[in-house]
Formats: structure tokens, sequence, C-alpha cells
DNA sequence: TATTGTTATACTCTATAACTATA
DNA sequence: TATAGTTATAGAGTATAACAATA
């Protein structure tokens, strides 16, 4: 018989579903909004929030790469394009000089501050609207510790481990 | 003062980070054991499910595009994809002369067969894992509603109303 | 040697709007 | 007139691996 430690009972493929479902719509709505309102996509606009929620306004490009989850040379490629648009720009990193230090600069801020209150509203409308206050707080509760685990065996590394040696 | 319907409290910003955070990630180790064991993408993976779920194993365009959450085009083109690599089929709706009813083939099925082993077992390690099974009925008993609403408001048409008539 | 980040090439996918055909 | 689906073109983004520089 099959390893029932890895079947999907009915209960958690509605849970899967709803959460791919979701993620998708949510993420739908959230470009058009950011788009309409700031020219810009969900990418961009999560490198330049992680950038202005820090206080130095400062990140190196591989803790922004896995905060995002996003490869290195694609986050290249969209840094790159936040430094032409003057949203950000890069320089060597104090302490490790191979590494690079991207700083969010005022017109980055001045445009998360522009987008913010609509990406507020469509975050509330979206996914809130039918939630409870006491919904929103079993559902964090239930998402970090899995984003815990999910960030605990990196996809990157670790390869496949497929077919574990049946014990 | 602004309008707090729509502020987002901490708890809220939490919960949406973590859903931002695990769909990504879980997006990623999805692909990568779809791309391993059968080269599929997510997207066409999720077409073909689609399609081997129903008895007749066909949908319709729209139906199909409206389901996973996808522009028309965008489906087109991953439908001729699929057609050229002999997955699906495209044949004319017999009700409707203008939709296109796409079927599953055998060659789409078996390959369905051969990858979903692998795609529950990344499902389970990495999203069920940290969660009890009434953990997994409390996700999809709130992520439920979330999709319903979201679903009853298409972020397609319904243009973006935001700055809501103060009441 | 390992890590950080960039680059180059080629490729995949997407956006937009125009277009055909049927309802 | 409205809807279903396709197409064309152009552009955006991605993957892969090679590369330079620092640790």
């Amino acid at each position: 018989m099959p390893d029932p430690s890895h079947a999907v009972d009915p209960v958690q493929l509605g849970a899967y579903f709803a959460l791919v479902e979701v993620s998708a719509l949510l993420q739908h709505g959230i470009e058009q909004q950011l788009r309409e309102d700031g020219d810009l996509t969900f990418v961009r606009f999560q490198v330049l929030m992680r950038l202005d929620q820090t206080a130095t306004g400062s990140h190196r490009m591989t803790d922004l790469a896995d905060a995002i989850v996003y490869s290195r040379s694609g986050l290249t490629y969209q840094v790159g394009l936040l430094e032409k648009a003057g949203l950000v720009t890069r320089a060597p990193s104090p302490d490790d000089e191979r590494g690079v230090a991207v700083t969010i600069t005022d017109a980055g801020r001045a445009l998360i501050a522009r987008v913010l209150p609509g990406h507020e509203e469509v975050v509330s409308d979206l996914l809130f609207e039918p939630l409870s206050r006491d919904d929103a707080r079993t559902l964090a509760g239930l998402l970090t510790p899995v984003r815990d685990h999910m960030r605990a065996a990196p996809p990157r590394s670790a390869a496949p481990r497929r077919r574990s040696p049946r014990s």
C-alpha cells in the first residue's frame, strides 16, 4: 500500500486548491492596482516595500532575492529597472566587498507612499472583507508556521529527496 | 481621519505577508517537481488537472481560463502547446459553435497519473507537514469564503472602485 | 574553493488590440 | 450587438551557464 503520510485527503485538497486560487486572484487584483496607481509590478513593489521597511532603506541583493523568493539573475534585472527609474541606488556593500547594497531613494519612498493606500484597500477588500479579526488571527497563526517550515527547507538547495528510504 | 474600513492592522498584515510567501514558496516547489517528473509547468498542469477531473475530460476555453485565473489569449497559447504535445485535443463545442471544447487525451491522463504522486508529496511535505488535520480543515474553512468572495467580484470587469463615496 | 552578483543568449510568456465567426 | 476564441506583433521576463571579483 502507498505511504499514507503523503496522501492528500479531500479536506487538504480543498485547502490547497483554495489557497492557489486565492493567491492567484489576490495577485491579479494587486497587480492591477499597482499598475494603475504607480506603474509598478508586484515584484518591484515587493522590493521597494522591503527596502522601505528598514531604517537604512538598504538590503543586500541576496537577502532581497531570498525575501521575495526570486532568482538572483532575475533580481538583478528587476533592480536594474528600479535603478533606471531612480527608485533605488546600488553601491558596494561596506562590510563585504562582494555584496551590493540596494538602497531606496526618496522617489522610491514617495512612490510607495503613493501606492500604499490603494494597496491596503485592495488587500482589505479582497482578502479580509469576508474574514473577522479573529479569522485573520487564525489565518496568520496557520500560515506563519507553514512559511517557517517552507523556509527551513529551502527549495533551491536540498535536492528533491523523492522516494524516501522505506523505513 | 482615514477611513478605518480599509486600514490593514498588524495581524492582517502578517496574514497577508505569510499568504504571499507561502504561495510563492509552494509554487516554486511545485514547479520544480512538475518539471522534473513530467516536463510540465504549473499552468499546464492545472489545465490538465481540471480536464482530468471531469467525466468527459472536456472543458470550454472560457471555463478553463476562468478556473485557473488566466487570460484568454494566454490560455490559447498554453492549450496550443498542450495540443502540440498530444496531451489535449480541440474541437468545436457541440452546443455552441463559437466555443471550443478542449479534451484531455489518453497521453494527457497518463502524464497526470505520472506526476500526481510526486505532486501530492510536495504539497503534503511543504504545505501540510506543519498542519494537523483540524488545521487543514480550519484553513479550508477560512480560504473558501475568501475565494468565493473574490470570485463574486471578478477582477476583470467591475472597474476598480477606489475612493468609495463617503457614507 | 565558495560566494556575490552580473552578464549574455536564447527562449518563454504576456499584453494589447484587431479580427473571425457564431449567438 | 455581444460573446468565444484566435492571431499578430512587440515587448517583458526567465533560465542557464559562464564570468569577474572578493572571501
